[in-house]
DNA sequence: CTTCAATTGTTGAATATTCAATATTTTCAA
DNA sequence: TTGAAAATATTGAATATTCAACAATTGAAG
């Protein structure tokens, strides 16, 4: 039966220890990657995200790329300046702001995944195909039951 | 047998993404207990570290509270300020400084482990002890395996 | 209808983080 | 022993993030 750690247990026995350190170790491999296209993690994301090509709100953009507001808004402000996306205004709900993806913006997306699924490709190969999987899972699982 | 996610694939299939995800997920509740007591978990992190009484440099330090150098050098003028810990200059070495946790700085860390156990124990009970612990394994591993 | 509260996004000031440069000390090869 | 390179920590300027306040729009109760 498992316990929590004691109070005097080493930080390396927290969870919230362990999650920060993998979490750390994973993100700077991709940054490390992606830095050949000269775009950090959270713009991939966002273009990850907009390529469905759907309009995206930008409170939708900012919890799926996990960044709050202020920071998303300036993100994107760059990324427009970049010509990566475009600012549309609802038409329905004229507070809100839909996020497109531009052709530039795809292009440069499709050369991040790449990379990225080089990277994953990368933690298979060292870690394993079963340990990986199983760990998306309880991931998964663990988001799922925070909420 | 596993594969990476597809080029085209959600972000959500990403290891990186829910690592990301999870982290920011537990460290927010985290966040909210030690907020209780006023401080950031990475300050939370450098006592806990420090509470073994020895000293550790600020290299070994920025290593182990997953923070580079000069975040850390600021972070710690500020607890030095509030005198949680403070500076010796290492005798053998004296490029080195070694920091050290104070009576007062203990008697906080004490408050902050009990807020941190607690949520520990919140997440075996939503989580599952089988989950939580074979969680735990498989991020240790993961890490171990990208050094 | 009208008004007031809630939602959405942005802005500006305050704060924090990062990068590059620096100072100091140690190591080590010549 | 000396001088150059490496290691360690800090600093200051540039950059990024956050917090609180704001503006615009919508929703909803009276």
């Amino acid at each position: 039966m498992a316990r929590p750690p004691k109070e005097n247990a080493p930080i390396t026995e927290h969870l919230a220890y362990l999650l920060a350190q993998a979490n750390r170790e994973i993100n700077r491999q991709l940054e490390l990657r992606l830095s050949k296209e000269g775009v950090p993690v959270e713009q991939w994301r966002i273009l990850k995200v907009l390529s469905d090509g759907e309009g995206h709100s930008m409170g939708e953009l900012a919890e799926a790329v996990l960044l709050n507001h202020p920071t998303l808004t300036k993100m994107i402000d760059r990324m427009v300046s970049d010509t990566l996306v475009y600012r549309v205004q609802d038409p329905n709900d004229r507070r809100k702001v839909l996020m497109f993806i531009s052709d530039r913006g795809k292009a440069l997306c499709k050369k991040l995944n790449s990379l990225a699924v080089d990277q994953e490709e990368h933690i298979l190969e060292s870690y394993g195909d079963k340990s990986t999987s199983e760990l998306k899972r309880l991931l998964e699982s663990l988001i799922d039951s925070s909420n």
